[in-house]
Parts: structure tokens; sequence; C-alpha cells
DNA sequence: GGTCGGATCATCT
DNA sequence: GATGATCCGACCG
């Protein structure tokens, strides 16, 4: 039995372009998870692309070829790729551009917008209060906050529990294009974009 | 305010 | 056996 497609939900056309135009467009958009019956929601301020395999930088570069991790990479736009990091954090990224073609885009911060008090509790560090900045502000903040995990690699973002809605269009005056966070590959392309003056980046 | 290192493990060499 | 699309706390100034 499979769940039906959230009719708001932004289609798999809208993420068959190249990763950098989906990464722009993303911003505003609203990420809305229901894993665990519960609701919790965020506008999307900060975005990263992995733009193909001439990308030094992504899990899917060519000298890394096709593997069983990034496979979603590979599969039909409109997916999740959700990873681990470090051991310790999962990243989501939404599948891009065409099916064996590897790209996606990371998606790195979220102003949040419903279901604070389930991200409070999710996100609960009982050393010290948390500020609301700090709820979904970085890529392993935000899929704590939303309650992912890699059980959601290669769900399809628009039905339950996880999926995108179209949002405000953010104006192109309003996106910051700079380098990428925390690779050591391709440092320099500017492929992170975010929402100019918005308090709910990772950094500025 | 800034910088540094530990956590922790799947993935790839 | 080394690495990493991160986060947090400790320490320094």
């Amino acid at each position: 039995m499979r769940r039906s497609r959230i009719k708001r939900a932004l289609s798999a056309r809208f993420y068959a372009r190249p990763a950098e135009v989906v990464a722009r467009e993303l911003l505003g958009c609203v990420l809305i998870s229901t894993v665990g019956a519960l609701r919790t929601a965020g506008r999307i301020v900060e975005t990263e692309a992995y733009v193909g395999p001439h990308d030094p930088a992504s899990h899917a570069a060519e000298r890394i070829g096709r593997t069983a991790r990034n496979e979603a990479m590979y599969g039909v736009p409109g997916i999740a790729y959700i990873y681990r990091i470090y051991g310790v954090h999962w990243c989501l990224n939404a599948v891009t551009d065409a099916r064996d073609y590897p790209a996606a885009v990371l998606i790195r911060a979220l102003e949040p917008i419903e279901g604070l008090e389930v991200m409070r509790r999710r996100r609960h560090n009982p050393a010290r209060a948390l500020h609301d900045r700090e709820l979904c502000s970085g890529p392993g903040r935000l899929a704590a906050a939303l309650a992912l995990d890699g059980t959601l690699d290669r769900h399809h973002l628009d039905q339950p529990p996880l999926w995108i809605e179209r949002g405000a269009p953010v104006a192109e005056a309003d996106i910051a294009a700079t380098s990428r966070i925390g690779i050591t590959r391709a440092a320099d392309w500017p492929l992170r974009f975010h929402v100019r003056g918005s308090a709910w980046v990772s950094r500025r």
C-alpha cells in the first residue's frame, strides 16, 4: 500500500534540472516532516549544490563512482539522499537532474515554522539551554530536529512522512552565493546559497 | 570573540 | 587504516 502524494508538493519535474538551479529555487520552499506522527516544518534558507561527477567534492565524484552509499544520487530526481557524516549526524539531500546522472542539493538550514516544541525536545541538550537559532541551522541539526535518518534514504520527497512544498520565492538579489562548507576539494566553487540577512543560516 | 579537538562509524583504500 | 558535505564543549584572549 503506497502512500499518496501530497498535492502541494514539488514534483519530480522541479528537481529534473541542474543542481545549482534547484539549490537556488529551493530557498524559500518549505520542508515538512511527519516522522513519528509529529509534524515539524521549516522554510529552507540555506542549500549547497553538488553538481555532477565532475564535481570533486561530490560523494559521487568521478574518482569514486557508483557505490552503495551514493546510489540514491543516481536515482530519479526528487528522491532523498540521506547519509551519515562523521559517524554522528545525518544529512538530507534532494536528488536533482537526470536519472543516472549523480547530482544533489544538500539542505543546510531551515527557519523553523511548525513544531518548535517537538524540535526543542529532539534537539534538547541537558547541559545547556538551546537558542531557537540553533534548532535547524546546520544539516545535522535540522535532520535531528525533523527526526530524519537513513531509513528515509531514497524516499520520494512528495509524500509523507517527508516532503517539500513551494513557498514564497526568494528574489535573486536576496540570494548570496558563497563557497561550500566543510569540504577540501573544489573549496572555491560558489555553490552554497543562502537567504541574505537570514538569522537562521548556519554561517553568514 | 576565535580556535581546537573529540565523538563515532560507514565507507573506501 | 584513513577519512569525512558536522556539532559541541573546552580553552584562550
